[in-house]
DNA sequence: TGACATGCATAAGGGATGCCTATGCGCCGC
DNA sequence: GCGGCGCATAGGCATCCCTTATGCATGTCA
């Protein structure tokens, strides 16, 4: 069977001939007359009474009729959506993060999205690893990620700054005070699960020390780990970012400063929308810090 | 766009790859190539990112992968519909008559019919006039017909018997009483409108019977007319069948015998299920007359 | 009643389409 | 670095579809 028989024998029916449809079709009598021929032929029914006073539905017919129908139209839905999508007028964006970035550089950047685009919707996924995230990434779930620089990474990667990783215990400090790696490497710790993406990060930053923690704890949420070493069960490293405003006096710059690269990167062909997206996150003001203002000496994680 | 196309982008989707969904349709590898890419170049946007570890959806190939199915589920339905309708095991059957014989004749075969083909629908449509039901037929309107016989026709018309008419009016006489075509021509006359298929039929049994009715009333419904006979406004030509019970010694046969042919009629092609009907009305023990049973002298109209 | 007009079916030719084989390209793994 | 894998591309060839030309049946008009 094929689109155009269906659109033929609606043409024939519309225009009670087969005359009358060719000259609407701008084509040859004797082409719908083969085309629904072979139609019929292969449906093993009559579709249409040829008949003097013009074609007249047969019983077959009228049943076919509203099917070929649905048919052209749901062809003609599926071209309109794909349009609308290709146009950026509708359609969707799927964001994956992980979670650490998801509570604290998206909530912005969606709710603008939101009212810049209130037709469109922003889906975010987020991961507990960067593995998950990439490997998500890859097999096609998602259009866009905002999330530590993948390696490799076939398509387009755009950085958008540096996160500062800070040390948090139950101790208070003045603003601006660091954390001398000796008295890091002495602590207890409170460490996160090895699914959790920043036990990668604690990891990379002890290896940089040259150290190796002492876990009094595990947690697979920043929040609880945040909340163990405020308590005084030991010291935790979180983005500076998730830590709350009220226990700011808790945290430390870790020696001349541990900052964690964040990019956004997408699919090899991004969208209309995700490139929107994309671009809406590079120029929005993030609290991030930018390469060229990263301390002296510090460490990249 | 074309049905193939679709087809071969869910097979891609399916298998996940090029080379797969080629083994399964028995297709090369190239031809799939082909064929979606000239999909994606038509609708204008990528459908499938080709990568290493398969082919995964684009943002537009997520929007449009529902709809395809929808088509495809459409063409299937459309397929399976006709199919039901040929194999005779679902449908409808429009069966089209006129009044006078809609009220006689078609209630005991259609329950009948109801009984046997359960899951088939029986419509019935009725008209005033025998012309008006012949246009229906000619426009497609109906599969089958019963009715007076039409002239000309192009498809099978098969004979179903002779209903026999009579003339009613207020007074009583024993059973088998015939009316004298004097009496009838000197009578009142309860007449039917123009567009009653019955005025027909009183025109042509004057004209055989060689005068003109002298109307006193007129009405559009067969039961009406007997109402205004009986009641003594006049005297009234009605089928034998549409008599009621009650009133059966108020009705006299009209010379020898008038008497009109009633046939089936169907459309060149009748569907498997018309044929059916047709069938089960002519082995139906229907209050008809057979030709050969009419009296000698019997008055055709 | 015979010539014409109308409407669909059929036949044959030409062009476009689609599938095939063969080959190229990029990537991965050994 | 070499073969394997997967998709893209090119060229040959069969098929399909549209076209023109014609046939057939019917209805119309002179």
């Amino acid at each position: 069977m094929q689109l155009r028989q269906l659109e033929y024998f609606l043409a024939v029916w519309e225009a009670g001939s087969f005359s009358g449809a060719a000259a609407r079709l701008y084509v040859t009598q004797p082409s719908l007359s083969q085309q629904i021929g072979a139609l019929e032929k292969e449906l093993g029914a009559i579709l249409l009474e040829r008949g003097r006073q013009g074609v007249t539905l047969t019983p077959a017919g009228r049943v076919f009729l509203p099917r070929a129908q649905d048919v052209i139209r749901a062809v003609q839905d599926s071209q309109d959506a794909v349009r609308e999508v290709v146009e950026g007028r509708h359609g969707d964006v799927h964001v994956l993060t992980v979670r650490s970035v998801a509570s604290g550089i998206l909530p912005p950047s969606a709710a603008r999205w939101h009212s810049t685009y209130p037709s469109t919707v922003l889906r975010l996924h987020d991961y507990s690893h960067r593995r998950d995230l990439e490997e998500a990434m890859r097999s096609g779930q998602g259009d866009i990620a905002v999330g530590p620089r993948p390696d490799p990474w076939e398509g387009p990667v755009i950085s958008l700054g540096y996160e500062e990783m800070v040390v948090t215990g139950s101790a208070e400090y003045p603003a601006g005070t660091a954390a001398d790696p000796a008295e890091l490497a002495a602590a207890d710790w409170v460490l996160y699960e090895q699914e959790q993406g920043m036990s990668e990060v604690v990891d990379r930053l002890a290896g940089h020390l040259g150290f190796t923690p002492r876990a009094v704890a595990r947690t697979g949420q920043v929040s609880a780990a945040l909340l163990f070493a405020v308590e005084g069960i030991g010291v935790t490293v979180t983005p500076e970012n998730a830590v709350p405003l009220r226990w700011s006096r808790h945290a430390r710059r870790i020696g001349p400063g541990c900052f964690r690269e964040l990019v956004v990167f997408s699919r090899k062909l991004p969208s209309q929308l995700a490139e929107r997206y994309r671009d809406m996150l590079t120029t929005l003001e993030l609290p991030l810090t930018a390469e060229r203002d990263l301390p002296e000496g510090a460490l990249r994680v």
